[in-house]
DNA sequence: AACTGCTCTTAAACTATCTTAATATTTTTT
DNA sequence: AAAAAATATTAAGATAGTTTAAGAGCAGTT
């Protein structure tokens, strides 16, 4: 019984063998990192993909005026990154901050490439991360279109309630696309 | 040299033996529609994934007050569904309709998991496919959210020219979620 | 050729959202 | 605990986008 959650996270989609989450294992690579530190900054590659085993952060954008936009957060269980980054080896666009002290686990694009060599079932475990990714920023594409900013922001709030439990209202306002003052001013 | 070029696109990312395209063929069908008619309509089950072997299509939710916002576009040579849908059996929210006519190739949600087991590489195929789509999505997403409509119009014809040609002002406006006056006026 | 329906454009009045700025509140640092 | 910094709220004036309506241009019927 591994203490890492990163194994049952992936046992979600394909079972794994004992000797197979250990050989996963020696892929990855474990970090801690304090509150407000980047382990991604606009500019740079994006060498390699997370997932939190504790702690939240944020992924977003800053314009030439300082404006932010997030894409998205992360908190416990999830997967993040750069994708575009991770996979196409061009710079990226984005920041990637601690909301608060987090572990980490990471692993280089190289190595993932290995581990989809060595053990074709991670082409499946993908598969379905990046199918249920799609679904879920196809759907949030459709509301920006669709939908007023009151609307998305309770969706939000009934959607991810675990992450409103831990950003700021401007963090939200920055996901949603408006100003902090303009969200202040519908609620 | 097979006359289907979903065998192509496929191709693009996997190889397959002359053997494994029959097999594969046998699981698409194939189909001719005509310009106004629908692959999908608001309500449904979404049964089948589509390739576009020619033709154009159009993926539009229709709200209650007679809003279209168009999810995508799909010209010759692209993939086209509701995944959500599909995926996930629920009651589809979206329209897709053929812009002119078109042909089409489609496999159902079973003969797609059949194609996953006896042929696993197709995993690694569609993981690639929904790598991709997710990368664009999040790409839009953030457009959404950090652009002027301006920007996103130049961003989108500049991106999708073969799309550009095919579909009306009208549409170009409900993907980018102004109405179609407000897209004239800023030309 | 006339009719119908649809798209595109323009404009005026209206609504949503932004900008700026001031104040209050909460969080972080010392 | 006090000071400093960041966040949240409120409000006034500016800009972006919608609504409604009317007319012009095209394509498809009849």
């Amino acid at each position: 019984m591994s203490k890492y959650k990163v194994l049952k996270n992936i046992q979600k989609h394909i079972t794994l063998t004992k000797n197979e989450k250990e050989y996963v294992l020696t892929l990855f690579g474990h970090q801690k990192i304090e509150k407000k530190t980047f382990i991604l900054k606009q500019g740079l590659l994006c060498q390699k993909l997370f997932f939190v085993e504790g702690g939240s952060l944020r992924a977003y954008f800053l314009d030439e005026e300082g404006r932010e936009s997030t894409i998205m957060f992360a908190v416990e269980d999830w997967w993040i990154t750069d994708m575009d980054s991770f996979v196409n080896k061009k710079p990226t666009l984005l920041f990637i901050e601690a909301l608060e002290s987090c572990d980490i686990m990471s692993i280089k694009h190289s190595d993932l490439e290995e581990l989809f060599i060595k053990m074709p079932k991670f082409e499946r475990f993908f598969r379905i991360l990046f199918q249920n990714a799609y679904i879920r920023e196809q759907s949030r594409a459709l509301q920006n279109i669709s939908l007023t900013t009151k609307e998305r922001y309770h969706n939000f709030i009934s959607n991810y309630p675990a992450i409103v439990e831990k950003v700021s209202q401007k963090q939200i306002a920055s996901y949603l696309g408006v100003t902090p003052e303009f969200l202040s001013s519908i609620k």
